[in-house]
RNA sequence: GGCUGGGUAGCUCAGUUGGUAGAGCAGCGGACUGAAAAUCCGCGUGUCAGGGGUUCGACUCCCUUCCCCGCCA
């Protein structure tokens, strides 16, 4: 008999606006706990507007995981797995349950699956070395190299993929492989009894959703938002300073386009990050598709509500 | 009304002496364990405006209808 896992925790994810902050808000506060979020750049504060936080005064439940980094720290999966799983692990001791929320889907199995990332720095030494090395002479050179020391981890990552090619080095620097890291979600043991929502409204309203929350950043001050970020030096951040909607205002910023053609740039990168979001909860497939066509947010938190009560019933 | 130029993918357009069509952007699908809102991989999605004719064969040539741009009335 395995030993039963901490939970329930209730994660509401989905692509980017289609309403799962409102949903976990809503959840959270009829169960009486706060929520965590599971997003890669609402840890960064002073990006508010950009990333879409909602703020304090539209919130019913506490939000956790919110600024708790400046946008000149690079934070990283596995300080957000750290940080985050004390903020579900507390929460399940004062409330019985926890709510996570977000769309970063690598941060979300790294909270709730049992990822585990080898301890040490974040090797950047070796990172800047490789890279060097794949600028000068080519990412099939590095790939090579990679081919040479790991053969297997080099099978696993495409030659024009730098980011990964230096990663698997990394990791072989540290006498770890990224091929044997990388196992198919299957293969993961889960860490808490996880109930998983996928809030999934159809493409076309999706777009539209997007394209007039883009409008609305713009009109709620965006470009002055970057602005200052600009000022206080956001551009040497490897991390914050490629958020969506920060990148593009900057390259009009910088005079590469006009801040027309930045405002279209953001909907495009918006939309194909959201088809990326979908693309991983269709293959993760732990999810329990709620289309928000024909569903409003009150009726999805209802839904949710309703299983967790029942999973927190049961482990009674 | 007359005369030009044009109607080809969602958009902008290319298409060579007739052999059922291809670029960019947009889009779609996918991978993904320390940058993940990142990074990477794959895929043309088409009544060639409609109808007729010539031809073995028409996006290409001819006739005709419709629509758009411009010029002249």
């Amino acid at each position: 008999m395995s030993e039963r896992l901490p939970g329930p925790v209730a994660c509401v994810c989905g692509p980017t606006a289609s309403g799962k902050s409102a949903v976990a808000d809503l959840v959270a506060s009829s169960v009486g706990c706060p929520v965590v979020s599971v997003d890669a750049m609402q840890v960064y504060r002073s990006m508010d507007i950009g990333t879409a936080k909602t703020p304090a005064s539209e919130r019913a439940a506490e939000l956790l995981m919110v600024d708790v980094a400046g946008f000149d720290e690079p934070y990283s999966v596995a300080l957000f797995q750290r940080d985050a799983r004390a903020c579900v692990d507390r929460s399940l001791a004062r409330h019985g349950c926890a709510v996570l929320c977000g769309g970063t889907g690598l941060y979300l199995d790294a909270v709730i699956d049992d990822m585990d990332f080898p301890a040490g720095d974040a090797a950047s030494k070796s990172r800047a070395r490789y890279e060097a090395l794949a600028n000068e002479q080519g990412p099939q050179a590095l790939w090579d190299l990679l081919r040479q020391r790991d053969p297997k981890s080099a099978e696993a990552v495409h030659p024009h993929n730098v980011r990964r090619v230096v990663r698997a080095l990394e990791l072989a620097d540290q006498g770890a492989s990224y091929a044997e890291r990388t196992r198919h979600l299957r293969r993961r043991k889960p860490r808490y009894d996880a109930l998983i929502w996928a809030l999934v409204p159809e493409r076309d309203a999706l777009y539209a959703r997007i394209d007039a929350r883009v409008d609305e950043m713009f009109s709620a001050g965006l470009v002055d938002e970057v602005k200052a970020l600009a000022d206080a030096g956001i551009r040497k951040s490897p991390t914050a300073s490629q958020a969506i909607g920060y990148k593009e205002v900057l390259a009009a910023l910088d005079g590469q386009c006009t801040l027309d053609e930045a405002k279209e740039a953001v909907k495009r990168s918006t939309r194909r990050y959201a088809k990326r979001q979908l693309s991983w909860i269709k293959r993760d497939g732990r999810a329990t598709v709620i289309p928000m066509g024909e569903t409003s947010p009150e009726q999805a938190a209802w839904i949710i509500e309703g299983q967790l009560r029942r999973s927190r019933e049961a482990r009674r």
